[in-house]
RNA sequence: GGGCGGUUAGCUCAGCGGUAGAGCGUUCGCCUUACAAGCGAGUGGUCGUAGGUUCAAAUCCUAUACCGCCCA
């Protein structure tokens, strides 16, 4: 052991200052890493022959902030890659972002604006310019903030959706719809947000309920002697949330099979405050038990009226204009130019005054809220591009059918195929300038050009063969999705299918996201994929659930309950909020933040951190000095000679650790426990149970590894004996590679530690080996914790404090093994077995040892029976259960074998116990 | 209206057919030279309710209550 400080002064490296510092430091190993892992990043080699394993980050908007969904997906993600890539494949994880159209555009205009200018006074070109120059400075915030989580990405290959690249396979993408009919100019009615003048995708709309009123009007049919329906005769009554538009209706629409008004369909009623007429008509689209049973058809300001004016044939005429006001020749003067919900206000007050409103009640209306600027969406019709999805999404449903991609967990196979079967076209233009102008182009007449699919990029106003004419443009682009839909294969080069990285990375092979953008997102992706390049993008679709706050609310900034992940970074460490999210993800479901996952992570890494210090003091020199000759290196070099140490295979290590200079039991035993764990760890990480995985290497790590191997081996390691050092090195070793892909920091900076100068990332992943499992190892350290446990319950009962040793004798089946081990329970007991004892005795009964002490000090013996009897009573009810089972003819004929042997065995153990225990009892 | 998820220890959650678990909290004792972000010993649950299937149910099925989410 060399003789540095407890603490050392700041001239030496990192790297031993923190290995000797008492706590974990994460703000002093972290920095380091994540510049070294953003600056030499994990190259992805697209020629090499290993296996590929591909996974594209979900591209963050250009103008965001990491968020904690951000922060959870990408420890996912990069858990997983960093698994596989020790594992041997050529694993890639694709960095990027897309270029958020509307909030990107909004938010230049209002830095623009702060400056009094508009982005008109500017132009088209000198505003992009401005928006470069914006991302330019202070875009992509978001992937330095990524690079602190430690992800292991290959950021030579970082995309961004309006790069050149990727921009020519969103045109390319267009042209080829177009020329086969799937992307369609047409009159639909879109969502338009009134604010920022454009239209918008469901995405951007925030669903809300809100109070509204249901007012029920009378429409006076023409025939003013027809008989009654849902009102007096002569009139029909309808229901409506927005009387402000009953200028431009054009029909009242009843249930075919509602009676009250079979007579009147066909006839025609009167409009409110006007003196046009419009029909009566049926179709099956209304709910009878809707409001008064009626209602008034829109084409031109509702979805679903739109349809049914398709149905039937009615024209659209609108009355709100694209500022949300009242203009149109159809409205009466009195209300024309006004703003919409100042017009509903006033439409209601002259339709009072006119004996026209029946009925006005409490109703709560979902309306859409637009993401960006918070104004009531405005259904409107427009001419708009489209695309026709349905023979897409009939191949993605295919594909699903056949089984090329999954879903974890499968539930949401079920919410992925519904919105396939119910898909509708998808509105693809955005009346913005920041994104990827659509690249079509109009004569005088309104025909449309559109670049040939052999030559896309050539724009149609320079195609020779349109010369002759006057094209101008389509000034709008492409809905984002347009763009991040081709993302799995547009960043590897798409449509070049020729691609050195398109034929080695594609199809991806997982994609990790939250399920809330299975719509919009992954179904796009999917459909893009079939349609595009022929197969599924991905094998495996992971989502994972919502991270939401502390009460179990979503995470909003109009709530300001969000939580900023960079502060639980500095607050805990990155290692040990990665710990928190792979814990804390189990089956989709939603997270609740809780402050005591990260305490526990990060106390977690201050285990780990700890245990390396002990080793690294126990090993000293032997470790320090890897690189030269020393007794260790000896040692395990000469578990396989021609090797060097450090380099040496983790499981041959183990093999030949456990077949030579008889082994401790401990070591034994950690070693098969370790083997164990290795297999249960693969396999979980195979499932993608990423929670189950580091649960299982949170309980081996601190409670077996810990607590029990290091405390039981620190009698051998004192005496330098070289088989103990070199298990706990190995064992050590071997537990930081399978941590490694959860806490990438402290796993890293402990090998390095440990002399091992090839950073553990590129290190092999541990497979286990069936040989090590060692069943005798196990039942003989079983022995050793229970005479441990029952020498601790005893001190405990005695009210010694743990440093008095006190004299022992241990009875009982493994009594043998316990002696033969005495040295180990001593120590960790700290305890002095002895052969006998004399005077009056306290035993306490564990498992397959009894153990006794002299019955001393202030013990309250009546507390003491009570609590023996109480666990006398439980022993007798497990041996009465198990002997219950055994004694059923049922159980004994159709339980298999291993469940009757096992129930026998609980029989024969807690038979054992129980009567040690009554010897004990019948004492007192 | 349709679909999905949840209901397990005081709190937050695992477990999902064969002996009810974790972290935190709580009680008692310990600065035992790796770790007080720690160590040891305890305490704490008829697994929402009612039926059913099974040799065996927290776990599978049916119904139901309550909470939450998505779609319309």
């Amino acid at each position: 052991m060399t003789d540095l400080p407890e603490t050392t002064p700041d001239n030496t490296t990192p790297e031993n200052d923190s290995i000797l510092a008492k706590q974990f430091d994460p703000q002093a190993v972290e920095p380091d890493w994540a510049a070294r892992w953003r600056n030499e990043p994990f190259r992805a080699d697209a020629t090499s022959g290993k296996e590929p394993f591909t996974i594209v980050i979900p591209p963050p908007n250009v103008t965001g902030n990491l968020h904690l969904g951000h922060a959870l997906d990408n420890t996912l993600i990069d858990t997983l890659i960093r698994y596989k890539r020790m594992a041997g494949f050529e694993a890639l994880y694709l960095p990027g972002m897309d270029h958020a159209g509307i909030s990107t555009q909004v938010l230049v205009e209002k830095q623009l604006r702060e400056q009094g200018i508009s982005r008109h006074d500017l132009g088209r070109e000198r505003f992009l310019d401005n928006v470069w120059e914006w991302k330019a400075e202070s875009g992509g915030i978001i992937l330095n903030q990524l690079t602190r989580l430690g992800v292991s990405a290959d950021w030579t290959r970082e995309r961004f959706t309006m790069d050149e690249g990727l921009s020519r396979a969103v045109r390319a993408q267009f042209v080829r719809l177009y020329h086969d009919g799937a992307a369609y100019r047409g009159e639909r009615i879109v969502n338009w947000d009134v604010a920022a003048q454009t239209t918008l995708s469901e995405l951007e709309i925030d669903r809300e309920v809100r109070k509204g009123k249901m007012t029920t009007l009378s429409y006076k049919l023409e025939d003013a002697s027809t008989p009654a329906s849902n009102g007096e005769a002569g009139e029909i009554l309808i229901a409506t949330v927005r009387p402000e538009t009953i200028f431009a209706d054009q029909a009242i629409a009843v249930h075919p099979e509602d009676g009250r008004f079979t007579h009147l369909v066909g006839q025609k009623a009167r409009i409110p405050l006007t003196d046009r007429y419009i029909p009566v008509i049926a179709d099956a689209a209304v709910e009878m038990d809707f409001g008064v049973g009626a209602l008034k058809i829109t084409p031109a300001h509702d979805p679903t009226d739109f349809e049914i004016g398709e149905r039937h044939g009615l024209a659209r005429p609108s009355v709100i204009d694209l500022e949300g006001n009242l203009t149109s020749d159809l409205v009466p003067e009195a209300f024309r130019g006004l703003e919409r919900f100042a017009a509903r206000k006033a439409v209601v007050k002259a339709l009072i005054e006119s004996g026209d409103l029946l009925e006005e009640k409490d109703h709560d209306t979902a309306i859409g809220l637009s993401e960006r600027t918070k104004v009531p969406v405005e259904p409107i019709i427009s001419t708009q591009w489209f695309v026709h999805m349905k023979p897409f999404a009939d191949q993605v449903l295919a594909g699903l059918e056949k089984g090329e991609m999954r879903l974890v967990p499968d539930r949401y196979g079920k919410v992925n195929r519904d919105w396939l079967e119910n898909i509708r076209d998808w509105n693809i233009s955005r009346q913005l300038w920041w994104g990827h102008q659509i690249p079509a182009w109009y004569d005088a007449e309104g025909n449309i050009y559109v670049p040939d699919p052999e030559n896309p990029e050539l724009d149609c106003d320079q195609d020779p063969r349109y010369a002759h004419l006057e094209l101008r443009r389509d000034p709008d682009v492409f809905d984002t999705w347009f763009s991040s839909n081709l993302w799995p294969f547009s960043t590897l080069g798409w449509p070049d299918t020729d691609s050195e990285d398109f034929r080695k990375f594609y199809p991806t092979q997982v994609l990790v996201t939250g399920y809330d953008i299975l719509f919009f997102w992954v179904a796009r992706m999917q459909m893009a994929g079939y349609g595009l390049t022929g197969q599924a993008p991905f094998n495996t679709v992971m989502l994972h659930g919502l991270y939401l706050d502390a009460k179990g609310q979503k995470m909003s900034k109009s709530k300001g309950n969000g939580i900023d992940p960079l502060e639980l970074f500095e607050q805990y460490g990155v290692d040990a909020c990665r710990f928190a999210f792979a814990f804390l993800s189990t089956g989709g479901q939603d997270i609740r933040h809780d402050a005591r996952r990260f305490e526990q992570g990060r106390n977690f890494a201050n285990k780990l951190w700890n245990a390396a210090r002990f080793a690294l003091m126990r090993l000293g020199e032997a470790v320090g000095g890897l690189e030269g000759e020393d007794d260790l290196t000896n040692y395990v070099r000469s578990l396989q000679p021609g090797a060097a140490s450090a380099t040496l295979r983790s499981k041959d290590v183990l093999t030949e650790l456990v077949t030579r200079d008889d082994p401790t039991p401990a070591d034994r035993w950690i070693i098969s426990r370790l083997n164990a764990v290795t297999a249960e760890v693969g396999a979980q990480l195979d499932a993608f149970d990423l929670g189950a995985a580091i649960r299982t290497l949170y309980a081996f790590t601190w409670d077996e590894f810990c607590d029990w191997y290091i405390e039981a081996a620190k009698p051998a390691l004192a005496e330098g004996r070289l088989g103990s050092m070199a298990t706990l090195k190995a064992v050590l070793e071997h537990i930081l590679k399978l941590l490694h892909p959860f806490m990438p920091f402290i796993t890293s900076e402990v090998y390095a530690a440990l002399g091992h100068r090839r950073q553990l990332a590129l290190h092999a992943w541990p497979q286990p080996v069936d040989a090590l499992h060692d069943a005798d190892a196990t039942r003989t350290f079983n022995g050793l914790r229970d005479a441990v446990a029952a020498a601790r319950s005893l001190k405990n009962e005695l009210g010694l404090s743990p440093q008095d040793r006190l004299g022992v004798v241990v009875e009982g089946e493994q009594a043998a093994t316990v002696s033969a081990n005495a040295r180990v329970v001593e120590s960790i007991a700290r305890v002095n077995l002895v052969s006998e004892l004399e005077g009056r005795t306290l035993s306490a009964v564990e498992g397959g040892v009894t153990v006794r002490a002299p019955l001393e000090g202030t013990v309250d013996i009546a507390e003491w029976l009570g609590k023996q009897k109480k666990r006398l009573a439980e022993l007798d009810k497990q041996i009465k259960q198990a002997q219950g089972k055994l004694s059923s003819e049922a159980f004994v004929a159709r339980a298999p074998a291993e469940v009757i042997e096992e129930e026998k065995r609980r029989v024969q153990d807690f038979g054992a116990q129980k009567e040690r225990l009554e010897a004990v009892l019948a004492q007192f």
